[in-house]
DNA sequence: CCACGGATTGGCT
DNA sequence: GCCAATCCGTGGA
């Protein structure tokens, strides 16, 4: 068993809290995916926080629509969107019903699957020393190495397809809070949870 | 190492 | 028609 893990599924409760205090806890929580005898998994180690009530770059800002109902709904459920003509992203609804508040996941570090999660991102069976850092170190890239697509939008994450397994809590002077990166509006917000020196953050 | 720009779909004005 | 919660390749220092 890896150091740190708890071999439960974080229940309803974890994800109906407030969004901020959600985005911190999730760092360190193992993201798992479940195919037929195939599992996918890694440690959540960089997230960024959104919230449509006052916040311009969520995508729930402009109200409810078809793409963002599910942030709307309670906490605990799959929010994938596409974007760029190109990527999917993953984010975990949190809070409750009305709400419109998300964490996207944007790093982790693998612990299960590598050789699917290799194949995936890079269609072929060996990985240098180098390419294994470049594996999910970004929103798109974890959802292309665990083939996450639009058909998991809206999925109950306390089901048993995808889930999150409880982890021992990581202490705050071992997280790092910067800005959101990648957008370009209400770019001030220190919104942006990273693991101090975990190799598998996106950037620093 | 860093900066820049192109790719390419779909959501919304 | 505009442009995005990204990624990758290129080109220069």
């Amino acid at each position: 068993m890896t150091p740190g893990i708890i071999q439960k599924k974080l229940k309803r409760n974890f994800y109906t809290r407030e969004l901020l205090i959600v985005a911190k806890e999730l760092l360190g929580k193992t993201l798992v995916k479940k195919d037929k005898d195939q599992i996918l998994s890694g440690k959540i180690v960089e997230v960024e926080a959104y919230d449509g009530s006052m916040d311009e770059a969520a995508h729930t800002f402009i109200g409810k629509t078809k793409r963002n109902e599910i942030m709307f709904g309670v906490g605990g459920f799959l929010y994938v969107y596409f974007t760029y003509g190109a990527h999917f992203c993953s984010n975990v609804v949190t809070g409750e019903i009305g709400h419109g508040t998300a964490v996207l996941i944007r790093a982790i570090e693998p612990i299960k699957g590598m050789n699917v999660l290799i194949k995936n991102r890079f269609n072929r069976n060996l990985v240098n020393e180098k390419e294994k850092y470049n594996l999910t170190n970004g929103p798109g890239k974890i959802c292309q190495a665990m083939s996450i697509n639009k058909s998991h939008y809206g999925i109950d994450l306390t089901g048993n397809q995808i889930y999150l397994l409880d982890a021992t809590k990581i202490s705050d002077d071992e997280i790092v809070i910067t800005k959101r990166i990648g957008i370009k509006k209400s770019v001030d917000l220190p919104w942006r949870f990273y693991i101090k020196n975990n190799p598998f953050v996106s950037k620093r």
